[in-house]
Order: C-alpha cells, then structure tokens, then sequence
DNA sequence: AAGTGGTCTAGACCACCTG
DNA sequence: AGGTGGTCTAGACCACTTT
C-alpha cells in the first residue's frame, strides 16, 4: 500500500526509494518483477521445473505490487515459456526452453543470427547500384518509386560461402549515400536502427541452384538451395525493402517455434 | 459506471442486460468490445487506413467500459496488426494486412492449412506400424519409451503429390488405436483435439530429392524440396511427436510473418 | 497547456480446481 | 469450502505529442 503513485497515500515508505531509482531509469515496474521472478526464482532454481510458483496473492506481498501488475509479470513469463498458468490452479515452472531463443519469425538479419551462435560472418563480393526503372516496370510500381538502390552480397563464414542476398531499397526510404556509409553487411540492420522495418512477409522455398548461383556461391550445379522471398514493411505498413535470400543448406538453417492457435 | 460487477453499486442499468447475455456467453468483455471495434470501425471502413480512432477516453464513454478493458481490446488490435498505437498521439488504422492469416509459426497441420487455401487434400500411402524398439535406439531414449507408432503417408492435391509426412507417436502418449481410429490425414490435428500438443520446434532445409522420395513424391531425381524436422511438446514441455516432412516446393511454399523483436 | 497513451493501485466478483 | 487465476472497475500520476 505504499509507493508515491496510486490512488491514496500511502502509509509506508518502503518503496519509495527504488520506487524513485525505477522512474529515473525508465524501467516500468511490471518488467522489474518479470525480471527478477526470472533470475531468482526460475533461473536460480529455486523453483525447478514442475514446481508450483507463489500464488499471485502471495506475490503481491512479497513485491508490494499490485496484483495487476503482477500478473502482466507473470503473463510475459508465461509469453517467454517460462512458466505455465492454470485457471484455480496455479502457476508452474516448465522445462526450461531449449529455445532457439530468436528463431526466423523474428525480424532480425543474418548477420545478427550468425554472431548469436557465435559465428564471424564475412560479406563479399558488395554491389550497390542505382536503378531508375520506368514507372511501369514491377520494381518501380511495387515501391512506388523510380529511384531504387540495389545491394547485392554475398556471405561467408570462414571458407564456407553460404549465401547470396539482394535486396532493393527505394531511394526516398533511405538514400543511396546513407546506405553506403552505414552498411556493414546487413541492409535490414540498417532499417531496424532507422526505425524503418517493423516487419516482413517471407515466403521459403526450395529451389535448384542455377549457374548464375553455383558460382556465386560455390555449389555444385543443381544443388538444392533454402530460397527466402521477403517485403518488409515499416509500422505504417509501407513497403520498404524486398529482399532475396539464397542459403547453402549444408551451413544454414532455419528454426522456428510453431505456437498452437489461441 | 454501471454493470453488474464493480466496486460499486451502479447507478445506471443500461449494460446489465448485455452483461448478463455475455456471462452466460462466457466471452470475456474485452474480447466483445476488440471484436465490436474490428466490424464496426475498421472492416466497414468507417474509420479507413490512415484515420484515427477515438481516444481511449472516448472509447471508455461509448463502451462503458473501463479504460482497463478498452486498453485490452486494443493492444489485441494492436497485436493482430489492425491499428498502431503511439503515446502522445493516439491510436490509427493501418492499411488492411494482407496476411497471411495463419502461417507456417501456427501450429496447424497441413491438412488445415490446405483447406484454409480452398484446396481438397487427399492421403494416399498410409502406412500405420508399431515399433518395439530396444531402450538404446535412438527413437525409444527420444521419446523415453519402447513402444512408438509410426504413420507414414502421402499429400495429393488433384493429381500432384505434394508431400510425404513421417509422424512419430509413442504408444504412452496415444495408443495405436485411438489413432486408427481417430485419424483423418493429420496426426497434429489428433494431438490438437486431445490438447497434447502446445507448441514444435521446426527445422527447415533444402534437400535434393533420393531414390525413395523421387518415387514416392513423384519428382525428377536430385529435385529440390523443402524438408521440416520437428519435435512437437506439450504444455509441460513434454515430447509427443517427432514428424518429418518433405515437401514439393512448387506446391506447397512455406509462410510466415517475421516480426521485429519487442 | 491540453490531450493522449503508459503504468499502477485497491477492491470486487466470478469460474475453476483441489482439497 | 477454500484457494487460485480471469476479468473488470474507478481513480491516479506520469511521459510524450501536439497545439
């Protein structure tokens, strides 16, 4: 019943303090407790798998929150896979989740993937050119726009060549200069610290490399290729970036977690 | 500030019908006002793509609901990618997504997915067999039984063969007969109906096509096709499925919505 | 300065699960 | 029957955007 918020004052000072460090920092409550249920209650093993949490009333005391916000805590955990909740039940820890802690839902570059499991991912080969197509032509219809910059690379780990993406940018998105000075290997990098990405339809097939692929990525002929077709698309929901995505399967591949329906 | 629920003794009746009619529904309000804002502001166009929604003072009036509950409903909005919400600002329509209703980061069964798209799909080739296998096999210490039921079958779309899908089920999770007698071409939608599966960890490749596959897909030797590893768990993280599939990419390509990370 | 969304509280009633 | 999570309310303060 403390805290400087809320509706009455508070008898209690108690929290007024951490309460103050908390708002200087930015940092709502709610993600204070999801955190700290995590580290000294999950990942600590003080609670092991199967083990039933304190019930949300409990809760309640011992972080001197209230129960909404404890539960918005405990429903991240549960959105993490963390834990498992049960209507008159309780709250149970789960297995921890072997994840795949970003897999490809998650709108994040290859680079990013790759330095996440500890891989140095080289770019060569780097082509990035101007296309001003007719307003007729798919490129310049689909974007809206004449001005498109194309970058073109490929990426290798190690020796290994692993893939070839092209991507397509229009000008009045980010500016072929802009682009030049701030791509270091990733064009959806680039867009996400821009604030220009929010998310991307990707369409995955299997496709036979062609000559033009063999050599670029030093494959046999024929040789079966993860082909990944993205727009992404900025929080408006404007068309941003498309990008082509080609990957040797012996050195890439992908994972994701598939939810049930809610 | 009427309703049946509530700190307080209400001085208006007005809702009280309706909320009744909805308890009896089981439909959780919010759930009722994010859907009531769906049809009646967004897919009949009265509020277009670009415009903004009423504050969520408005809302709270025109519902009579608590600003809580109106905030609920929109963050589902928000979630289903309907609308954007900015602080300061106020919350807008976004252009209609074109999704991808459901993609391959549902756990849904290619069967579902087939149907959604308007296809019939038939199953050729079943093949339902029990394995004993001794306690070291790789498939017993996986699942931590001996006794696992294999179903093996082929996709037909008209006359294409479209995929091969291995499925592995031990006999403790569903006995061979329930599944003889309960499946219908999918051995996930099986596991959905019984609430044993909650979630699978995919693994996508590319794959050239061998001897057996070229037969039974149908396909030239060495084609490309797309090939999904998963383990499929339950709510407690337990293991209930191991399921491979290969897939004919020019039938069957796979989608998904990327999404920037939270 | 006014308005809007973000966060938080205390209290209430209900449905469900477990003794 | 008692406890637990699910849903809901009214009111408050804050940070940010807009005017």
């Amino acid at each position: 019943m403390p805290t400087t918020r809320g509706s009455m004052a508070g008898s209690g000072e108690v929290r007024q303090g951490d309460d103050i460090a908390r708002i200087r920092a930015r940092r709502p409550l709610q993600d204070e407790i999801r955190d700290a249920m995590l580290h000294e209650f999950i990942l600590s093993n003080r609670f092991e798998p199967g083990d039933r949490l304190p019930s949300e009333a409990e809760l309640t005391k011992m972080f001197g929150a209230s129960r909404v916000t404890i539960r918005t805590a405990l429903q991240s955990l549960k959105d993490q896979g963390y834990i498992r909740i049960v209507r008159g039940s309780g709250s149970t820890v789960l297995p921890r989740p072997e994840t795949i802690k970003s897999g490809i839902d998650r709108l994040s570059s290859f680079d990013t993937y790759a330095t996440l499991a500890g891989q140095k991912i080289h770019t060569d080969d780097l082509e990035i050119t101007r296309i001003a197509s007719p307003a007729k032509e798919p490129l310049a219809e689909m974007f809206g726009a004449a001005l498109v910059t194309k970058i073109s690379r490929t990426k290798r780990i190690g020796d290994a060549r692993v893939a070839l993406i092209v991507d397509y940018v229009p000008e009045a998105v980010l500016p072929l200069e802009a682009i030049r000075a701030g791509f270091d290997g990733s064009v959806l990098d680039l867009l996400l610290l821009h604030g220009l990405a929010e998310y991307s339809d990707c369409t995955v097939t299997a496709v036979a490399a062609d000559a033009a692929l063999c050599q670029q990525l030093n494959v046999p002929d024929g040789a079966p290729l993860l082909q990944l077709s993205e727009l992404t698309r900025d929080t408006l929901g404007k068309l941003v970036n498309r990008s082509e995505t080609w990957l040797a399967p012996a050195s890439f591949t992908l994972q994701l977690r598939r939810r049930r329906e809610p």
